[in-house]
DNA sequence: TGCAAAATTGAATATTGATTCATGTTTCAA
DNA sequence: TTGAAACATGAATCAATATTCAATTTTGCA
């Protein structure tokens, strides 16, 4: 019962072949793992798929039992990593009591994921060159969530009035560079520190105001 | 006399074959040119030698005359393109008032060559995977003078205190977001409002404050 | 003008790795 | 227990293309 139960949704998948014994489904998942190790640290066009296989412990031709292809089986992990990261973030973010709570508690959450998880970033990253859909849908799912949140808490006076649709495309920007540089291009940086100094400016702004 | 005045440089760049005639230097700015548009398009892998010599309306030998790599000349791009950017964005902001104007100038400036140049934004983009160095390059050129410009402004008093190299990274990302999603993606949008709205953001931050 | 250096060329080389397939093994529902 | 469906396998195929090189032409200085 590892974390890929993507397997298990029952939607009759694009992919040719959804296994149907314990052992089938034991080895699919084994070809991700090893899949987002593969191209987490060698990238899609130089990750080989009899590396992925030999690091699944499979022969070759297992491969294509499981996936129709190379880019597939990348697919296949970009939309797995949007699940898991959205999953994640929202919650850690579920009991926060506002929305500048929420956002704090967000940002925090993704730079840990983003540490915790380089391959799966890198991946995600990298689709916007090999399945440029995948990436669109990746982002675009999670701007229409931040909006609909930033919308509902404009309603409710707890933030500013303001286009939500961009203020959801800023922030997300903010946070993926801050994780590429901080979280992940750094291994030590304090992310507290940066979590503060970006809240800080998303909350209060550059003005001097009062 | 073409963009593609890297060529003049005096400095004896790595590369082994700096063009000594006229033709020779007609010929390298061809194979740039041919380069970018064959990259862009096509990205850096599924992009071939002969198809960039073949734009460029050279022989495929020609090409090692004056790089030594299909990496090379694509290294030799995201540099050029550095250069591009920052100094077009500079030309708008030389003459901002103050900081805030700055910003808003910069970012304006930033999505209209994104626009112009979707060729270049990808390949900066894929750098990412095929350059690793100059890519970390290109941005870390970016925040350190983004940077420079905040803390100055910040002791002039013209924005609050705060961590100037979080904030350039904040600002960079959101920026890039932002260009990606509306001045790359969606060919329509009007990119003035998509400034009035991020520098709304940016300046008065979210908070409902008086 | 003459000639050494610079530039041009494309056929041949060499490597790489995704995908196929025919055959053998394992699983599990009846 | 059993046999049809699922799985597993890796050698062979096939395609793509980056790079080299030896021969030829052009350029521009003395």
């Amino acid at each position: 019962m590892n974390q890929y139960s993507i397997l298990q949704s029952s939607a009759p998948m694009p992919g040719p072949k959804t296994p149907k014994t314990r052992k089938g489904l034991a080895t699919k998942a084994k070809l991700l793992e090893a899949a987002e190790a593969e191209f987490g640290e060698r990238g899609y066009h130089d990750g080989s798929i009899v590396e992925i296989t030999r690091r699944a412990g499979v022969g070759l031709g297992t491969f294509y039992v499981y996936f129709e292809s190379k880019e597939a089986i990348f697919r296949a992990l970009v939309t797995h990593m949007g699940h898991e990261t959205r999953t994640f973030i929202a919650r850690q973010v579920e009991d926060a009591p506002d929305r500048l709570q929420a956002e704090r508690a967000g940002m925090r959450a993704f730079f840990h994921f983003a540490r915790a998880h380089k391959n799966l970033y890198r991946i995600v990253m990298e689709s916007q060159f090999v399945a440029e859909d995948s990436y669109r849908a990746y982002y675009e799912a999670f701007a229409e969530g931040y909006r609909r949140n930033l919308e509902i808490a404009a309603d409710k006076g707890e933030i500013r009035d303001g286009d939500s649709g961009i203020r959801a495309w800023s922030l997300i920007g903010l946070s993926v560079f801050l994780g590429m540089r901080y979280a992940v291009w750094d291994e030590s940086t304090d992310l507290e520190a940066v979590v503060d100094a970006a809240s800080d400016l998303i909350e209060r702004g550059l003005i001097v105001g009062r």
